[in-house]
DNA sequence: ATGTAAATAAGAATTGTTCTCATTTAGGAG
DNA sequence: CTCCTAAATGAGAACAATTCTTATTTACAT
């Protein structure tokens, strides 16, 4: 049994979500994995504990051109692939920029630099693999 | 006058547009830029071509946590800093991310990888300097 | 002139996100 | 136990960025 409070239940549910994948969830992906579990969840507690957890560096985000931003509870910096066939976005592990590049920049800002993300786009191994099935394309 | 067929000057100017600034664009820009000379200029119409454009590889574009695209002529592999205070989208100048970032990339996804983007987030040397103000800036 | 296909304007519709406010909840004081 | 207060929440309205729809305009060929 769960030690203390009932206090934040739906906050620790879904910081707890957030940690325990690696799907990089939009707001809606959170609210949808949560809500059989938690019916009476709403959306707008998603989306203002999301923006607390950043606030309170918990957790990052990634905007993608489709304009939705996806949620990471990994603060460390790390590698994205995003797929703009299905829209996955995925940790390349063991990868990592270089010091030298970040300290480059924040000669080349003259400003100051906070964070850094990099992020490869393209089509995951099942997108790629169904673009080519059938034939070949050139 | 200009030599040819007056078809598509919206679209060229359009591409002109974002070909002669470095100010990554979001679409609300570049209408707000040719308002002015081309008074019957509809929001739509960035829009459309601005993706357009996109599809044809004449542009690229960055995506903010604001949630607002920003669009990008140099199609050339380059690096962003993103100021999270004012909204500005810089190049950083003699930056790349080097071609063994990228092929490691490609055998870290197992499918196909088309492009990379690096971008860097802080706070420009004018919102920066603002911060720090009424004491030394460096 | 007339036809055709592409480009466009205008604004409606859609989508992701934030905001508002009344309600609920937890825990403390009397 | 009852009252009080502050934080968290649900529900849905509001909002902003983008896409879609449709009628109109344009360029050009016939």
């Amino acid at each position: 049994m769960e030690t203390a409070t009932k206090q934040f239940r739906k906050r620790n549910a879904i910081l707890s979500y957030l940690q325990n994948t690696t799907a990089h969830p939009s707001a809606e992906m959170v609210f949808a994995g949560l809500k059989p579990q938690i019916p009476d969840l709403s959306l707008g507690t998603v989306y203002r504990n999301l923006n607390l957890f950043k606030q309170q560096g918990l957790a990052t985000s990634v905007a993608t051109v489709s304009g939705v931003e996806r949620f990471d509870a990994n603060t460390a910096p790390h590698v994205h692939f995003i797929c703009h066939s299905c829209g996955a976005v995925i940790d390349l592990m063991d990868m990592q920029v270089p010091d030298s590049l970040q300290q480059t920049a924040q000669k080349a800002t003259g400003g100051q630099v906070y964070a850094c993300q990099l992020s490869f786009t393209g089509a995951c191994r099942a997108c790629n693999a169904h673009t080519i099935q059938g034939g070949e394309t050139a």
